[in-house]
DNA sequence: AATTTAGCCTGCGCGC
DNA sequence: TGCGCGCAGGCTAAAT
């Protein structure tokens, strides 16, 4: 499931692959993703950059128009073409080859490159906009909030400390689902929260307005932490995600306390439970994590 | 105003 | 063996 760490590395490949490339023809091959992609505004123009806001991804182009993409739980973006010499082998992930089972939009670029979106259960999304509508809090970066500060050319706002402190005092909500929330904090899905929250043995169901200062500090810097080891890792291929040239992340054998129900927690021992907070899946430790 | 819930979609694992 | 059913999950829109 592409988080921060996981979009980043498909930005970092994309950037690599698709900038200064010239788009073709557009193949929409499954109906639902035609809503949104007007292919008159983009065929033609060049790519000159692709951003990340927070989960979202965005190919500028040329002409002053943005393709915006959201890979949700299963989006992929492959390249194949020129700009990849020696293309690793295509990950099991991708089902059946290119275009397989699950590609939905065929982007054909020029001196014979292609940039596949494939998705499995069509959660994500795709849609052109004018890139200076790509603006923080607007409609179309569905009001993102502040990013942790991991990349150095973030083009969102960066959270700081004290605005963190700001957030988690506003609320009674459980931690967890704040550090979730896209409008409060852009790009922390559930894999890195699960594994700040461990790193900084806060519970998830804790109130975020009860944490102390201390904790509130440790958790900030925990957030940092995992998720600059996240994009070190080239991102977590726990369900079915790959980065652009095909091959997978390396996170998903890492992780601190995600994924881990019943096995040793890293720190003390203890097993790891598994339970259920706002519908998503919440590992921790029952003894360290209080 | 803040918070919770349903729905989008498909594959998988479980029980019968 | 095979079938149906519930679950998973990020995010939005609707409901509370």
């Amino acid at each position: 499931m592409p988080e921060l760490p996981e979009v980043e590395a498909v930005r970092l490949q994309l950037a690599k692959f698709v900038v200064g490339s010239r788009i073709g023809e557009i193949e929409i091959l499954t109906p639902k993703y035609e809503v949104g992609m007007d292919k008159k505004k983009v065929v033609g123009a060049r790519v000159v950059n692709v951003r990340r806001f927070g989960k979202i991804l965005s190919i500028d182009l040329s002409n002053g128009f943005s393709i915006i993409i959201h890979l949700k739980l299963t989006g992929q973006l492959i390249y194949r073409g020129p700009n990849l010499k020696n293309p690793p082998p295509l990950s099991s992930r991708v089902a059946e080859g290119l275009p397989g089972k699950y590609t939905h939009i065929i982007f054909k670029l020029d001196r014979g490159g292609a940039l596949y979106f494939n998705d499995l259960r069509q959660f994500g999304w795709m849609k052109i906009v004018q890139s200076s509508e790509l603006k923080f809090q607007s409609d179309f970066l569905t009001k993102l909030g502040y990013e942790p500060p991991v990349v150095l050319d973030s083009p969102l706002p960066v959270l700081t400390l004290e605005e963190f402190g700001k957030i988690l005092a506003g609320t009674k909500r459980a931690i967890k689902i704040v550090l979730m929330d896209q409008t409060k904090i852009a790009g922390v899905g559930n894999i890195y929260a699960n594994d700040a929250l461990w790193l900084a043995e806060i519970n998830p169901l804790r109130p975020a307005n009860r944490l102390t200062s201390k904790e509130v500090e440790l958790l900030f810097k925990s957030i940092i932490k995992v998720l600059k080891n996240g994009i070190k890792m080239g991102g977590s291929s726990e369900n079915t995600f790959v980065v652009p040239d095909g091959s997978e992340g390396k996170y998903q054998n890492f992780t601190l306390v995600y994924g881990r129900e019943g096995l040793p927690c890293k720190r003390c021992g203890e097993k790891i439970r598994k339970i259920s907070l706002g519908g998503r899946g919440t590992y921790f430790c029952p003894n360290c994590q209080k």
